[in-house]
DNA sequence: TATTGGCAGTCTAGTCAGTAGAGTGCTAAT
DNA sequence: ATTAGCACTCTACTGACTAGACTGCCAATA
């Protein structure tokens, strides 16, 4: 069991670390801090704490610098999660307020966060999962193309133009954008592609051909919903991260310009309701990253559970609150979206 | 008048300069290139050089670095324009088929041209310009609650979600809908405010006050439309600019992530037709890119001329390269929006 | 037993002097 | 016009030395 006041000491070496970015030493934490007891009595308990691994010294007679258990400590027992203060608070609701569709709705948020935290911001875009159909609409446009709009009920439009042989005529287009209506209309996006197969056969000749070719585009953006993606803000705040990755720059930056690995990053991380959850250093399985720390929270999409927002940045951040920032921006992103 | 060798040194020593991030000395510059004379005359030549301006000692017995005026000439006058490789050329071919709304053609171009090029791209969204309205749809959505979209014929769809009060019928809304497009479909954006003024008249009473409300919203959309935008990728790329910025880091870098700061620094580029424009280090009005070189090209939306695409990087950068590779992008860009 | 003051020891970062090497500028010869 | 050669300059590196920060430990103290 680690003492009381030994505690406080890593709190302090925390605190002023994420300040200062140098390593802290025994003297200057008893000025900054009114411990009451002599540089010396710091020094047994830091002793203790580099028993512990809670913290570490570059080299023998620098000061200490806190590891990523010592963080964990911080973060799970000694930080409390600071509120935000009422400019911040406004702040986001100004940003978030005004109606917008699903995309415009995470551009602003992630930038938000972004601007908040001062760290490299991320938002996972909702997976289909019990999101469905509200719309369909087929527009006619040139001589021999019929733009497929899809509006999903958690408010993201998706089109694309699909390209027929001359000469379809609008009835045609009208009768099949019925068919689809009643076919699809309100159901499950992981239904669609089953609803919609046999309405093809209800049409003869060419225009079996084109519905097909039309049912094919509208079934690729269900798929293209189904299919994840993650968006970014701050990325000019990588800089910071950099002095970290000692040396050698890109390693990391590159790699959170990929997709693919961010989305990795954020599926592994398991989150429950309104928790913020927290991998410090080389808890990240992604050693790329082992000397950033991670936040991703969860937020909902109307109503059910669907998607992350987080951000990345050093270890050396404060946690406090950027915890408390994605926690806030996660709930009124939910709330915005609960439309 | 400089004579012919001068020139071919000077060439010489942008090549290795780029190349190697080191000033040049005479030495290495006879070593590597077959000059046929000996390091002292190519001393002579660079004395004459550095009278001009066009190449720079950082000190006494150092090589030499081109300045902004040495880079200027050396593309102006020394530099073929090289010819894309034929991956690259299938690169950009592969990249940008498919079919795509014009957000996601332009994502893709800009995310394209910066792994090209390995600098950060940036495109800007086509303004209004001679585009017109191509489609509008109002689509009921909840109770009270209606979907207007507007669609341009350069292929951009926007929406926005208007808040009626309750209990609006879908007839009016069909009324409505007809009535607008007979007004505005095919019309020029810039004459949309105007022609859709008359149509509330033709209402009454809640009516009358629902299509004011959806009117202003349509006409909102139209503005965005005006409103200047600019996306930008390879960020990540930023880190390289950076040792430029000597010093203190983040001067330019955020500079680049303001909307305002790029639309002006975009704007102020003249470019004509199929030319690729250039500001070198302290070419650019903004200070901050005082280091920095801007390349800018036009793109063409659906027939006219009408924004702008680029790419910002260090002065040291490889202009032949980076010159076609704009030029390459633009040029397919255009076309894939011919459509 | 917990705390303290003091001291020796360690390590960094900075300064200084000296040196090797790269590169220039000039001059005299070709 | 070109070249070789030489003196000169400047950087970057090295090793030696020092000041300062910090620790670890020990013996004294409350």
């Amino acid at each position: 069991m680690i003492p009381e006041r030994s505690l406080e000491v890593l709190r302090a070496i925390v605190q002023d670390y994420i300040a200062s970015k140098e390593p802290v030493g025994s003297k200057s934490l008893v000025e900054r801090h009114a411990f009451g007891v002599s540089a010396a009595t710091i020094r047994n308990d830091m002793a203790l704490l580099e028993d512990e691994e809670l913290i570490h010294a570059p080299h023998t007679s620098a000061g200490r610098v806190p590891t990523d258990k010592g963080y964990r400590l911080f973060v799970d027992r000694l930080s409390e999660v600071k509120p935000l203060s009422n400019s911040e608070r406004l702040a986001i609701e100004n940003f978030m307020s005004g109606s917008a569709d699903l995309d415009e709705s995470l551009n602003r948020t992630v930038r938000l966060l972004s601007q908040l935290t001062n760290q490299v911001a991320m938002v996972q875009y909702p997976t289909l999962g019990k999101s469905s159909v509200r719309h369909i609409e087929l527009i006619p446009a040139a001589d021999t193309r019929v733009l497929v709009i899809l509006i999903t009920d958690n408010g993201r439009i998706q089109q694309q133009v699909v390209e027929l042989g001359p000469g379809y005529d609008e009835k045609f287009i009208s009768e099949l954008r019925a068919k689809l209506l009643t076919a699809i209309s309100g159901q499950a996006l992981t239904a669609v592609a089953e609803k919609v197969s046999s309405v093809p056969t209800s049409f003869s000749g060419e225009q079996s051909k084109w519905s097909k070719l039309i049912i094919n585009n509208l079934i690729s953006l269900v798929d293209e919903n189904r299919q994840e993606k993650v968006i970014l803000a701050g990325t000019s705040n990588l800089a910071k991260l950099e002095q970290d990755f000692q040396g050698s720059i890109s390693p990391g930056l590159e790699a959170i310009e990929e997709q693919v690995v961010l989305l990795k990053l954020i599926s592994e991380m398991q989150t429950e309701n309104n928790v913020v959850s927290l991998r410090i250093g080389r808890e990240n399985t992604l050693q790329e990253l082992s000397s950033a720390s991670v936040l991703v929270s969860e937020y909902e999409s109307d109503g059910s559970a669907v998607a992350k927002i987080g951000l990345i940045g050093p270890t050396r951040m404060d946690y406090s609150t950027n915890i408390s920032a994605v926690r806030a921006v996660a709930r009124y992103l939910s709330k915005s979206l609960g439309n």
